[in-house]
DNA sequence: TCTGGGGTCCTAGGACCC
DNA sequence: TCTGGGGTCCTAGGACCC
């Protein structure tokens, strides 16, 4: 009998935002290119009097730089041009602008990655039916089963969907094949760009065990900071360590699935289909707002944000029964509140009655930087529509009461 | 002029029930 | 006159990921 050896891929889009951006505009090739921000639409001042060129016509005059940027918003991604002055995911705007004024500066397109992501999926899963979506740029493949998957311990076939990707798309991805999610999760990394990377159970020791613990998918800064306290860097240390010891300092749970991944091992199978936990909302006002002073544009930024909530949740057909609201406040510290409802429901004067009381239960003294609204505890409407369209509030709890009677000013809301 | 937005999962305490 | 032991739900916070 053929014994099939169980082959997992993931993978990986090279620099997913940036190639789509660089599909439409090839002319930025080469040049550093910063996506972020995302508040101002920036096509017309690209096409202000130049309106008649296409896009890839358009001078490189045109395009906005980060210099001239003002506002609040973070890097989401940038070209390796840009990197090189030391600018990347996650930095602050204002930051990045003295590191690289010069840079081209694009709002994030999410409806236009979104396409692109839909149209890579769509490729892959015509050559390999069990594919798990991990976000926009990033999938498993159960190569396990599919011809030709097992050859050259799925070489032959990651090739063969990078091309049809590329082919189809004209962009380029890395993936990574190996016995298990966890593994192949890092070869995939191993390559890039356009990178094929294949693991074994027995190249554990050679190509695993010399990486960082914080390589692993699930150890994050913190419990990597923790573990290099303990005097443990990469994951074949970490491999040393006795089971009992890592459920001493890290818990039953974390304990024992550090040992298990340290050692290369991770039974979970790949999912092709999961129902959403919770659907939410949130934005980072211009400027920090106050509960009191700024209270009409506090008001209608709430109402909006359960108006969206309540609109995605009946796009996709979910009702949900707790419901919770989330805020930063200037120093960024955040707190969140919700309450669980006795029904299900979609309806926006619900989500907003509701997280208005949430509210009520928060100290609003500070300034805040970001509010959010959450749905949570969902469930699957039929096909016709929402589940209870007039679904009521139930009254307060003994504790919102007790929060009330804290001296916390009358919140307006 | 720091620090996005949309998610998942885990923990831990208290309420409440049997 | 000391103090059970589950189990589940709710809530708040935090780590982590894309």
């Amino acid at each position: 009998m053929s014994e099939k050896i169980r082959r997992i891929a993931h993978l990986d889009m090279d620099a997913f935002y940036a190639s789509v951006e660089l599909l439409r505009y090839p002319q930025l090739k080469g040049l550093p290119v910063v996506i972020g921000g995302g508040r101002r639409p920036v096509d017309a001042a690209l096409t202000d009097g130049q309106s008649e060129l296409p896009l890839h016509r358009i001078a490189l005059d045109a395009f906005p730089r980060l210099k001239d940027y003002t506002g609040r918003g973070v890097i989401t991604t940038a070209t390796y041009a840009a990197r090189q002055f030391g600018v990347g995911s996650a930095l602050g705007l204002m930051k990045a602008a003295k590191l690289c004024p010069q840079a081209i500066l694009l709002p994030v397109d999410f409806a236009e990655y979104r396409k692109y992501s839909r149209a890579f999926k769509a490729i892959i899963l015509e050559i390999a039916p069990l594919m798990e979506d991990r976000g926009v740029d990033e999938v498993y493949i159960d190569f396990t089963d599919v011809p030709g998957g097992q050859r050259e311990g799925g070489r032959v076939l990651a090739r063969l969907i990078q091309k049809a990707i590329f082919d189809q798309t004209g962009l380029t991805c890395s993936v990574g094949v190996a016995p298990n999610k966890l593994l192949a999760k890092m070869a995939s990394e191993f390559n890039k760009p356009k990178g094929i990377s294949i693991v074994h159970e027995e190249d554990l020791a050679d190509k695993i065990w010399p990486l960082a613990c914080r390589k692993i998918n699930g150890i994050g800064p913190k419990a990597d900071e923790k573990l290099q306290g303990l005097g443990i860097q990469t994951i074949g240390q970490l491999a040393q360590q006795e089971l009992g010891w890592l459920i001493d300092h890290f818990g039953q749970k974390t304990g024992a699935w550090m040992f298990d991944a340290a050692h290369g091992r991770d039974t979970r199978p790949v999912v092709l289909e999961s129902e959403p936990v919770s659907i939410s909302r949130e934005t980072t006002f211009d400027r920090d707002l106050h509960a009191v002073r700024d209270k009409a544009e506090l008001g209608a930024i709430f109402t909006r944000l359960c108006q969206q909530v309540a609109d995605d949740l009946q796009r996709k057909g979910y009702a949900g029964k707790t419901i919770g609201i989330k805020l930063r406040y200037s120093d960024f510290k955040g707190v969140t509140r919700d309450q669980t409802l006795e029904r299900h429901i979609a309806d926006a004067k619900t989500i907003r009655h509701t997280a208005g009381l949430c509210l009520k239960r928060v100290p609003l003294t500070q300034r805040l930087r970001l509010l959010g609204v959450r749905v949570g505890s969902l469930v699957k409407t039929d096909t016709t529509g929402a589940l209870d369209p007039n679904a009521a509030a139930t009254p307060l709890s003994s504790a919102q009461r007790a929060a009330d009677a804290t001296g916390i000013p009358d919140q307006l809301f």
